[in-house]
DNA sequence: GTTAGTTATAGATAAATATCTATAGCTGAT
DNA sequence: ATCAGCTATAGATATTTATCTATAACTAAC
């Protein structure tokens, strides 16, 4: 049996012939005339090597090797039928993969958007990927994953981007600091305090270092710490002052105190990226639109800037 | 997803590259050039619709449709891979349908060859048909069988036919009767009694007739009856004489006498028959090989007569 | 920065396929 | 005997396919 020409469409036509127990009948179903169907009849016989029907007192009768194929081509199709279905899911974005990379500080508010997202599907994988901004901007250019969330989106043509939350950023120190008190403070009134700073590579540190310069300011004196966790217990407890994300920030923490600095408001906003010279999955997509109508719902509305309809989806 | 013109090489080619993770190893692998690999995968994606394999950071990447569709087809090789299965032990012979057609007389010595047969291939299925002559004939008209047992052939030209075993007829009377102890009688002698006859279309009447209107003699009394066995039974119990097949009488029996007619030796021969310009299965074609082969081992060798030799059975 | 290895694309071609129309041969019914 | 209905075959054609060669474009490695 040789199975290589034998197309899909072949075993169709058998099929229906086999049902319909007449060559002619069939013709007429497929909308092909009858020496068509006859031909490819000859020929799936030819491929198999076996006659499958056989013209015996005027009736069309199927042979052993027919009725045995006929259950095969039912097995077959039946597979073919399930990985439709399977297709459909997946563009439906009910199924899936949809692979999102992140800034550290995101992970404080996307997860509010995923949790009800993963409800609604279910069979959809969602791994995140959480690394600072130099690591996601490594795995974009290589086009990682399926959206990538910044807050600094990189200029690429074959990118298009969307922001979707404002993302303020707060001066805190700790409770027992002189500045605690204070009403309102001046950038400038910070500088001869220790800064605790996330690495090189945060967009946060990036934001303020560049506030810094383009006022002329240095820090006289600073420390590095791995997490903005890290940064916040640090300055609960009295090592310095910081610079942090309002969400990073829970509403009802009292270990420290945000500062009111009059001259200073830096901020960013939080942007859905994704490449558009890569295929991105059904899934992704729909995810995307999922965000684009709830984040007003899931994400605290006093930071929503949706743009999100910026974005092509389609 | 579009089926049709999805052919089973495509697949092939797909698994393979999906397998390998390369479409120039697969290229090498099938023998073909990798541009020609690149184009039937492109040729799969367009048809099913979903892109199956990504190129990212320089690797061939599975997407979900795509491993979920190479499930599909080891799925569905396997079933052709039964089916394959399924077609060899039919052209082996050892699965299958022979149809056999027989003369009601056949019936005493075919099985005896059919039990050996059967258990050999305990997957062949072996329908038989008993009929007199006239029936059988029908059939083999029809050609609704695949071997035919007939003492006399019909000669078709698309036919063929081999004689396998001696058929002779005796003569038979009821221990009474006034010939039971005469040593040697002619066939005359005969004419005054009654004969107990099969129906018109049987062989042995044929034949039985054919003789006495080449000597024309007549009969002067005569009954038809259903079966071999009636006559036979029906000539123990005194109602006639009659002429059977030495085959239909078991060497031990005594309920009745074989004459010796000394001017007569009636006799036919069995034959197997099967049509030309018809589909004959494996099964039968292998069961005419097994015949040829061991009719000396199973039937009374006094008889055989193994002509089978003649039969083309390729 | 050259090389070797990968995939993709373009252009060409011979073969195969999917169709059709027309026609023949068969059978059962009218 | 004609008709209607079935399947098979022949001949024709446009489309699709399976290939190839040549080439481009990219990347990893040397």
């Amino acid at each position: 049996m040789d199975l290589r020409h034998i197309s899909f469409r072949l075993l169709e036509v058998f099929m229906s012939v086999v049902k319909t127990g007449s060559i002619s009948e069939t013709a007429r179903r497929l909308h092909l005339t009858q020496p068509t169907v006859s031909l490819q009849i000859k020929r799936l016989q030819e491929a198999v090597g076996e006659p499958l029907l056989l013209m015996q007192q005027q009736k069309l009768n199927v042979t052993d090797a027919g009725l045995e194929l006929f259950k095969t081509c039912q097995q077959v199709f039946g597979h073919f039928d399930d990985y439709q279905d399977f297709l459909t899911e997946l563009n439906g974005g009910s199924r899936g993969r949809c692979k999102i990379a992140m800034v550290n500080t995101a992970q404080y508010i996307l997860p509010k958007l995923l949790g009800p997202y993963s409800n609604l599907h279910p069979h959809v994988e969602l791994p995140l990927e959480i690394g600072n901004r130099a690591e996601v901007l490594d795995r974009f250019e290589r086009g990682e994953d399926d959206i990538y969330v910044f807050s600094h989106p990189p200029s690429l043509e074959h990118a298009q981007a969307a922001r979707f939350l404002h993302n303020p950023l707060e001066f805190i120190v700790p409770l027992n600091h002189p500045l605690a008190h204070v009403k309102a403070v001046k950038l400038t009134d910070l500088m001869q305090y220790r800064f605790l700073l996330r690495e090189n590579g945060s967009a946060t540190r990036m934001l303020f270092e560049s506030e810094l310069q383009s006022r002329g300011l240095v820090l006289s004196d600073s420390v590095q710490m791995a997490s903005n966790e890290a940064i916040r217990v640090a300055v609960s407890s009295g090592m310095g002052i910081a610079v942090l994300s309002r969400h990073v920030l829970a509403t009802d923490d009292t270990s420290f105190k945000i500062l009111n600095v009059t001259d200073t408001h830096l901020a960013s906003h939080w942007y859905f990226v994704m490449r558009t010279d890569r295929h991105i999955s059904h899934a992704a997509r729909n995810f995307l639109k999922f965000a684009q109508q709830h984040v007003e719902q899931y994400l605290d509305t006093q930071w929503v800037r949706n743009e999100l309809h910026n974005l092509d989806l389609n």
